[in-house]
DNA sequence: TCTGGGGTCCTAGGACCC
DNA sequence: TCTGGGGTCCTAGGACCC
């Protein structure tokens, strides 16, 4: 029987902006999502001041007043940069790490148990992230993922488990099982929760107690996955190499509402352009793309709108001018005057592979010449750290550019800003 | 006034085929 | 008058995750 550890970083974002900033060391602290809107992060003091997941910002402004409550714009360069060193810490004292998000990693116990015990492995990962990183984790052990995700969770939550939960043993297992509320179940949301609620099922126990075959009947087979797991039966596999992206995503609200056609042009070319890099570093070609466009929800009041449509390529490609092209086309089918716009995205999507890829005999002849040569030199560039260089159609003042008034220092990623020490 | 971004997987239903 | 059954593929939408 196979063993896993799921090793998850302490109020990730919220850890890293402390970082580098020892006076904040007690403080309370939460980082916001992009254009400054809802919290995403909270420090542990955060939490304890009921501050919940997801608020926006403008509800709790009496509260960071109150409290003094230190807030930061989103800083994605230094919580990728720490991510990566927690990884490789980890990489180097097992031999398969699974990284399954930017603060959380899969860790194959295969072995561990003729050297010492689970949960002595356990505290050296804790110790050794810490000391390589700063970063404070907390180590789950069990037979399946979703029971290490549980005993994580109970790392997190009863601080005389010292951080390390070790869930191998089945009495402990249904102990835990057994204190847990059913929403607390990974893969478990607010839907289902309140489903399983309606049956009876309020705890994790019950959950795991459950007849597998009614669950994949009321529910999917999902969810029955996820009865088994629980059961100590794995049926989520450790992924050794991360899996190939089926889709591109690049969407963002805009700092400023949009009203005109050309101010959604330069938002269209730039999202346009992000996706195409992104494309091109999965080393894949996409034969479709989707645009949308669309006004604010939450202004009941305003006249809404949203539309979305999608074309498909002729010949599959990575070429920023192509998607740009496309994306331009796309949004003059379904742009309508008269409605401020709050977010519009790019979704790239039905991918082949760029080194497999073969044109067919009867093909249209790709009418870019050298199209790969300038993409790689133009990746080239704006990789180097020594400038960019981008299509004007994404212009120069960008008023709809994203909101990121507290943005912290990129500590670990840009030398003008290293930290320096007095 | 102000409410994130980027993913995955599954299911249902329709079109189409033999 | 009688009007099958089984399969695939595609898309839209919903649920979940961090």
């Amino acid at each position: 029987m196979s063993t896993v550890a799921l090793v998850d970083c302490n109020n990730f974002y919220a850890s890293c902006e402390k970082l580098f900033r020892p006076d904040l060391r007690d403080r309370p602290v939460v980082v916001l999502s992009n254009n400054d809107g809802c919290v995403i992060a909270r420090s542990r003091e955060a939490k304890t001041l009921g501050i919940k997941m997801g608020t926006p910002l403008f509800q709790i402004e009496h509260l960071i007043r109150r409290h003094g409550i230190e807030t930061f714009s989103s800083n994605y360069a230094l919580y990728g940069d720490l991510s990566a060193r927690v990884v490789q810490t980890l990489e180097a004292l097992s031999p398969r790490v699974e990284q399954y998000s930017i603060d959380e990693c899969f860790v194959d116990m295969a072995g561990v148990e003729s050297a010492m015990s689970l949960t002595a492995f356990g505290h050296q990962l804790k110790a050794t992230v810490l000391q390589h990183t700063g970063i404070h984790v907390c180590v789950g052990i069990a037979p399946t993922k979703t029971l290490a995700k549980l005993a994580n969770h109970a790392a997190k939550q009863y601080p005389a488990t010292g951080g390390v939960v070790d869930l191998t043993a089945k009495p402990r297992q249904l102990r835990l099982l057994k204190l847990m509320p059913v929403d607390e179940v990974w893969g478990v949301g607010r839907r289902l929760s309140k489903q399983l609620d309606g049956l009876g099922i309020k705890t994790a126990y019950e959950l795991a107690t459950a007849h597998p075959a009614m669950i994949r009947k009321q529910f999917s087979v999902v969810l029955e996955r996820t009865v088994r797991e629980l059961n100590g039966i794995a049926c989520i596999a450790f992924e050794d190499a991360p899996a190939t992206k089926q889709q591109i995503l690049c969407s963002r609200s805009f700092g400023t509402r949009i009203t005109e056609l050309h101010a959604m042009r330069q938002a269209i070319c730039a999202y346009a352009t992000r996706a195409a890099e992104k494309l091109r570093a999965e080393a894949q070609l996409a034969q479709a793309l989707t645009l949308f466009i669309r006004t604010s929800p939450f202004n009941r009041d305003e006249p809404q709108y949203a539309k979305s449509a999608t074309q498909r390529f002729e010949v599959p490609s990575d070429d920023t001018r192509n998607l740009t092209e496309t994306a331009l086309s796309l949004l003059v089918a379904i742009w309508r005057d008269g409605y401020r716009y709050q977010k519009a995205g790019i979704m790239l999507t039905d991918f082949v592979d760029r080194g497999v890829y073969q044109p067919g005999l009867f093909d249209p002849v790709s009418q870019r010449p050298k199209s790969q040569e300038l993409m790689t030199v133009l990746d080239q560039i704006n990789g180097s750290g020594h400038g960019r260089v981008f299509f004007a159609g994404q212009g120069t003042q960008q008023a709809w550019a994203m909101k990121r008034g507290k943005l912290s220092p990129a500590y670990t990623t840009r030398w003008a800003d290293l930290p320096r020490v007095r």
